[in-house]
DNA sequence: CTGAAAGCGCTTACAG
DNA sequence: CTGAAAGCGCTTACAG
């Protein structure tokens, strides 16, 4: 089971390795069309299939990134992944994908790996651990593109939703809809990940610019598996709110477990909006309105910009913070 | 921005770059401690990393998989792929996930380019288009492993739900509560892609097991976007049924989308069980009855399996077909 | 228009 | 205990 390696079609074809080399690399210019044909039948004859490793070592690319996402069965993140890689695709490009778990050690470890391997970028989800990590991919101009999460200091472009939008979104359809006592609900806010704090300072940014004046009360935020027992205090509270804003689709599942098991009706004792369009809303009883995120645009344009930076390094007018506009979608449950 | 080389540390460390390529693969056997600190020394003051690309063209190893799923957005594939990356990284192996989308075309590139990027071994959810080429890698011991679906004369480990199984405990659960009238809904099986071929094979075999005879009107099968329509046709029919199997989550979703639209209660105008136990089956009104596979242990056993045959790829007794027990979850509509 | 030669950054069998 | 040398399979500047 030998392999076939180019100087077997060099041989085979009667001419030298350069010259296969430069077949394959299709520069035809001055090949002479007998060459040509030589070197194409030998290839064919012998099922020559250039090692990508060897041709990487020269010239020190790979055609390969890395992708590390917090978790890829998060479905913002498969999203973002899967338009990431249909974009790569299109240029040749293939993903290394990493679960860093939100874990900064983790996170290293694989940032390690890729660079050994000699990725050509990396697209993170970063977890906030590794600012100096960072730092020195920055001076060591490697190519790096953030997404939905921004770290202070830190010159690399990141791709976010625009979270205050998408609470002013849901906190605006909730008062349209009649509601003045508004509560959200949000997953911990210890590690501050950016669209957490985002949405929470959106959330109340747009009470404010409703003429709600803001109740610490009605915003809780913890640990999913604190959330239970946090939603039933909100829920039960002297006065409590009417409406709610769920904050991602985890804490919305909360929610929903809640409604369900108290038996609370959806819009009639509770309304609720949530940000992000999980796949059931529009099947659930009552359909849920929600806050789409752009997650496709979102990925493309991170492919995009990391290819962008790869084919120029020095590129500097790319880095900056892109926005992406979430988008309301109006159902039922408000 | 010189890289540095293994070279540099050599220089660096007055000794000779095979010494320090001792050091770097663990073999002190005999090594003086003092040379092993000078070593090491060196490659904390130069920031050395070793270049696994340079590495892998010699020893013909990336120590990196692919895997090429029909698609990532299917929950059940990136369930998986998340159990194989878990696996894979305690083995310091790493993954490229490619999109077939079912496209045989898009399969046979992806293949050619992970062997050309000469990964070391393959897990994919075969397209059935390219029987040929998979003959090939096994004639070249290649190491694949199959997921989820089965191709006909290809000697290669394959991974499955028990199907039958599967459709056999939706409909067990139908009859114990009382349903005699029972229909499934599939996706197209055009493409014979196994598990709905099974799941229809095992979903007949339970009729009768229960002494129901299968009526041929009570099965739909037919593309996605077909379904609403043919949903309509079954349940209007003259003798329709009372409950249904709704082969997988998509079509689940079709069916929700109908009874939803057709103000149809569950499970009193219908029962409901679905194959595949989706995120939002508890919070559902009502919550729904489902069959789970169970994804990350066969996401596991696929990698366990591949790194095998990387290991010893003349590991013969690894062929067969490997099937992984689903498990009814009991809720209330049925 | 094509080839010989050097080199990418490692590993490894062998010599001493 | 350590080093010189060859080689993995390519690419590329240069010579002719």
């Amino acid at each position: 089971m030998k392999t076939i390696t180019m100087a077997d079609v060099a041989k085979h074809a009667g001419v030298s390795k350069s010259t296969v080399s430069q077949f394959l690399n299709k520069r035809y210019d001055y090949m002479g069309e007998n060459t040509k044909e030589k070197i194409e039948k030998a290839i064919e004859k012998l099922g020559y299939s250039p090692n990508i490793v060897a041709r990487s070592l020269k010239q020190k690319s790979t055609k390969t990134i890395g992708v590390i996402v917090a978790n890829i069965l998060h479905v913002f993140s498969t999203q973002v992944i899967r338009a990431i890689e249909d974009y790569c695709n299109e240029s040749d490009f293939q993903i290394i994908v990493c679960n860093a778990d939100d874990d900064p050690m983790k996170e290293k470890r694989y940032i390690d790996m890729l660079r050994a391997k000699q990725v050509d970028g990396i697209i993170a989800f970063p977890t906030g651990g590794n600012v100096d990590l960072y730092k020195q991919l920055i001076d060591a101009k490697f190519p790096v593109v953030f997404m939905d999460r921004i770290l202070k200091d830190v010159q690399i472009p990141t791709i976010m939703t625009d979270n205050v939008k998408a609470s002013s979104l849901a906190v605006g359809q909730l008062v349209e809809s009649g509601y003045k006592k508004i509560g959200m609900i949000s997953p911990s806010t210890k590690t501050s990940v950016t669209p957490r704090l985002e949405r929470i300072e959106g959330y109340k940014q747009a009470l404010e610019k409703n003429g709600i004046p803001f109740n610490p009360n009605s915003l809780v935020s913890d640990d999913l598996s604190e959330l239970e027992n946090k939603i039933h205090d909100l829920l039960t509270q002297a006065s409590s709110p009417e409406a709610i804003v769920a904050s991602n689709d985890r804490v919305l599942l909360k929610v929903l477990a809640y409604t369900k098991k108290h038996h609370l009706g959806i819009p009639e004792d509770i309304a609720l909006i949530g940000i992000d369009d999980v796949a059931f809303a529009s099947i659930y009883n009552p359909a849920l309105t929600t806050i789409a995120q752009p997650a496709f645009q979102m990925g493309k344009k991170a492919a995009e910009l990391l290819l962008k930076l790869i084919r120029d390094k020095s590129n500097e007018e790319v880095f900056g913070i892109y926005r992406f506009e979430p988008k309301l979608i109006t159902r039922e449950s408000c």
